[in-house]
RNA sequence: GCGGGCGUGAUGGAAUGGUAGACAUAUCGGACUUAAAAUCCGAAGGCCUUAGUGCCGUGUGGGUUCGAGUCCCACCGCCCGCACCA
């Protein structure tokens, strides 16, 4: 009996694949086209088990595809440009070139073991020259459109450092190396009009039938559509009306103060003028620029002095603040405030002394407002007090419709759509970027660089030794001539958003080489993606933008109509998550502890240990190295910092890319975290073995041994396949192979003869060929399938095998399972109602009653209601 | 703050509104073995001085239904995203 030796068979079976090129995508006459797409790693060094999920999800499509007679297109890139390969340099020395295209090489070589069926002839990184000046031909295409533009917007500025940060590089106010704090500053940046798209992605959405529905839902809250007010509040002093937005002017008799932010017009001219304003703006301009900390800093307000008069009533003044919770990107940087109804607002009004007035109430209830405001459905039916439109009881949009209504008959407001959906600014100020191609020139001003320029290649000789961008401090690469008009020049040192590099590449892959940035043909056959898979953080920006540029590419003659929606389907897949171990050692002293020098206050510090360092006892866990006990906390993300990580690269070395492959499949709905186990990995492994041995057996058989119960075996394979067949093609992976382990199961108990339980074999060969392709391609030639099995027609489940003759059916009283029977399976809907009640239980539970009503569900249950 | 999601045995999970707990892990028992590992066979949601196809069971409380893990409402708990991380 022979041993399962994957690293043998995996090697074996990879290499027989690639001589037979059976993954390289081109189009054959008579067969439909199937393109399947993972999202494109990052190359940080180290493939993670979150991409064995990953692709394997998508390898198991791909390889169904392929089996199911398919022109398959499977391909894979690089998502290279990013902070990461700076930082990298920064650290360790170094430059990001050589760093991430070292990590490439790294990961393609832990990449290929796993087998998938890629066609690596396709391959790109986004940092290749080839790939960004592409890009910037469709930047400059997108330019001419007019779909890219240039104004202020703000950034995250470290004082110390004199540089912009990411938001990443923000923790808790502070920058990440300087520890300064942060503070928001305007900069000139490119941006991509993407809000003029707005209504339209967002009808859009009602066509992705395929793609989940929470991520079409998480895509309209961002999109962001309203409908509300637009009205000017007069000035006392005389001064240019203030416009306003909301969507609630139908409390507008709750109005309390008027509220612009710091960024207004109005603030930013006091600001010039009054060094209490300009304190007070520069006060609200500390801290980040995510929306999250702007929401929840501390609510500062600065009364302008400013007085209005309200549009319902000359005689009703009201002051204008500047407030730091009003964002300028969205509606007019304006609003007026309504306490009672909004819980910001009142918090601001209860903290500055300001009005609450209440507008409404429920229709059960009139406490007035005081800590926490009165914020019901806009369904929901409240009644109003003295409304101005007459309204008495009425809902929140009837209110606003009818005061929408008022107020353009009173020719004081007009009914606006708004969208929350802001344009894309894609300037960086960083190197490991695509180069923005344009050029600053004193006498013509933003000059697009010429087509045949391209590309504007990042310089190798740059240093990263202080913080900033190298591009601004590199002493020639600056240097240019203006394509204009050839006097002396400056290029753009911003460099593209890594977004960009990701908005477009599926396209690119239909053509990876093309000279320009698609070539149509091809993208005409090989798209849309037909079904693209990746994890739930891109719900919303990855995937809008590439929305968007599918979109601009079509405009720009890119990609064909068709394509204007890219993913035909979405699939987005869990986490693979893992415990999380630590011991402790004593912190060090806190501030407190050095004045008393009361040792207990000292706090224990957590020392993360890896997975492969601990084991399990039955009285705990512990270090494998000391005995300590080692604290574990539940499963999370597998991350660097916490430890809890499992290199993809010592499975496969233990125990074969087949059981990684297996494992990532089989525990969770793949919609869903997985839990990496150890001993889940392990039954993976045996159980393959199981296969194997199972295998061994079958083959050994005298061909021409009979059995017994060759039909039983043969529907189960029946059953089998249909259920596998559909798993894979709904996402129901886990489902799947539960199935598939039955199945094996019922295959090792069979005792039925040779040529049966060869046939049932083949086929579970077969039907696991998706997930383990390596075990699958040994087994089928062991049993003497012919060709390669990964390109065998998948099998089809004959429908006469797979009902049987008879059922059981359940019988329930009052919806309890009291009883069960057995009947033919096609037995008329009467007869079974007539067994039913003759059983026992129904005729005990009558009590010689007549029951009240019988349901019958043919093959399902019967229920009788007493 | 705003937005999205999740909640079923010891554990991961299964279940077109129709027998809750498939399949697997861990556990326990048995076979084989000098022994262990491996392998194979089997038990197993909880409760009960009544062991019965008895009662209770899918975070909590209501509702719809002949029938609810599944649909609706409210609550509790946990997780994720928020535009310069990729």
């Amino acid at each position: 009996m022979s041993r399962y030796s994957a690293t043998e068979i995996e090697a074996k079976w990879q290499e027989a694949w690639h001589k037979a090129g059976i993954f390289t995508a081109n189009h054959k006459a008579g067969k439909p086209k199937y393109y399947v797409l993972e999202m494109f790693p990052y190359p940080s060094g180290r493939i993670h088990m979150g991409h064995v999920r990953n692709y394997t999800m998508g390898d198991v499509i791909a390889r169904h595809k392929l089996a199911t007679g398919h022109n398959v297109l499977h391909p894979m890139g690089w998502d290279a440009f990013g902070m990461p390969a700076e930082n990298a340099a920064m650290a360790i020395g170094g430059h990001p070139k050589d760093w991430t295209y070292g990590n490439i090489a790294d990961m393609r070589g832990q990449m290929k073991p796993l087998g998938l069926s890629i066609d690596w002839s396709r391959e790109f990184a986004t940092c290749d020259p080839e790939y960004y000046g592409q890009q910037q031909a469709l930047f400059l295409d997108m330019l001419e459109a007019g779909l890219v533009y240039r104004k202020n917007a703000v950034v995250n500025w470290d004082p110390v450092d004199m540089t912009v940060l990411a938001n990443e590089q923000v923790e808790n106010g502070r920058g990440w190396r300087s520890g300064a704090l942060v503070e928001r500053r305007e900069l000139t940046q490119w941006f991509f009009k993407i809000s003029d798209y707005s209504e339209e992605l967002l009808d859009a959405l009602d066509t992705l039938e395929n793609w989940p529905a929470k991520v079409r839902l998480m895509q309209e809250n961002w999109i962001g559509k309203s409908r509300g007010l637009q009205f000017g509040f007069e000035r006392t002093d005389g001064g240019a009306p203030i416009t306003v937005y909301t969507t609630r002017p139908d409390t507008l008799l709750g109005a309390s103060f008027v509220g612009i932010s710091p960024d207004h017009p109005i603030a930013k001219q006091l600001e010039a003028e009054n060094p209490e304003v300009a304190e007070f703006v520069a006060e609200c301009r500390k801290g980040g620029t995510t929306e999250e900390a702007i929401e929840t800093a501390e609510k500062l307000g600065y009364d302008t002095g400013i007085r209005v008069k309200h549009p319902l009533d000359p005689n009703w003044e009201l002051p204008v603040w500047i407030a730091n919770f009003i964002l300028m990107d969205y509606g007019t940087g304006a609003i007026f405030a309504c306490p009672a109804h909004d819980q910001r607002d009142l918090d601001f009004c209860r903290k500055y002394g300001l009005p609450v007035v209440d507008t409404f109430f429920a229709l059960d209830d009139d406490t007035p407002v005081d800590k926490i405001a009165f914020v019901p459905p806009k369904t929901e039916k409240v009644r109003w007090v003295n409304h101005f439109a007459g309204l008495t009881e009425a809902t929140g949009d009837e209110a606003i419709d009818a005061t929408v209504d008022f107020a353009e008959k009173a020719g004081w407001g007009e009914g606006v759509t708004k969208y929350r959906l802001r344009d894309w600014g894609l300037s960086r100020q960083r190197y490991w970027g695509c180069p923005i191609p344009v050029v600053h020139c004193d006498a013509c001003g933003v000059v697009p660089e010429k087509k045949e320029n391209l590309p504007v290649r990042l310089p190798d000789d740059v240093t990263f030794d202080k913080p900033g961008n190298p591009l601004d401090r590199h002493p020639t690469w600056r240097d240019c001539a203006c394509p204009n008009c050839g006097a002396p020049a400056k290029r753009e040192t911003d460099t593209m958003d890594t977004f960009v590099d990701s908005s477009w590449y599926f396209a690119r892959f239909t053509a990876p080489r093309a000279e320009t940035p698609t070539d149509l043909a091809e993208a005409e056959y090989w798209m849309n993606v037909d079904q693209y898979i990746g994890g739930i953080e891109h719900a919303i920006l990855h995937l809008l933008y590439s929305r968007f540029f599918a979109r601009a590419m079509n405009i720009t003659g890119h990609l064909p109509k068709k394509a204007i929606e890219p993913f035909d389907a979405l699939f987005t897949q869990g986490m693979v998550t893992h415990e999380i171990y630590y011991t402790t050692r004593p912190g060090r002293m806190s501030e407190v502890e050095k004045i008393s020098e009361i040792d207990s206050l000292k706090e224990p510090v957590r020392v993360y240990q890896y997975p492969e360092d601990v084991e399990r006892r039955d009285d705990g866990v512990f270090l494998k190295s000391t005995g300590e006990p080692v604290k574990v906390i539940p499963s999370a993300k597998m991350s660097k910092s916490k430890k809890n990580v499992v290199d993809p690269v010592n499975i496969i070395s233990a125990f074969g890319a087949d059981t990684a492959r297996w494992f990532v499949l089989s525990d969770s709905p793949p919609e869903r975290d997985v839990e990496w186990t150890a001993s889940g990995a392990e039954a993976a492994y045996k159980h393959l073995n199981r296969v194997w041995n199972l295998c061994d057996k079958i083959g050994a058989m005298d061909p021409n041994a009979t059995g017994e119960g060759d039909e039983a075996l043969l529907r189960e394979m029946h059953k089998t396949i249909r259920d596998v067949t559909l798993g894979v093609e709904s996402f129901g992976f886990n489902a799947a192979i539960a199935k598939l382990y039955a199945f094996t199961n019922t295959l090792a108990k069979s005792k039925a003869g040779a040529a049966a339980q060869k046939q049932a074999i083949k086929t579970l060969a077969q039907l696991m060929s998706p997930m383990t392709p390596h075990l699958a391609e040994d087994i089928w030639a062991h049993q003497g399938g012919e060709g390669l099995v990964a390109v065998a027609p998948w099998p089809v489940a004959d429908e006469t095998m797979l009902v049987d003759d008879t059922v059981t059916l359940p019988i329930q009283i009052n919806g309890k399972r009291r009883a069960e029977i057995s009947v033919a399976k096609d037995l008329a809907k009467d007869e079974v109602e007539k067994i039913a009640l003759s059983t026992e239980a129904v005729q005990k539970a009558l009590d010689g009653a007549a029951p009240k009503k019988v349901i019958v569900v043919p093959g399902r249950i019967v229920n009788v209601v007493v």
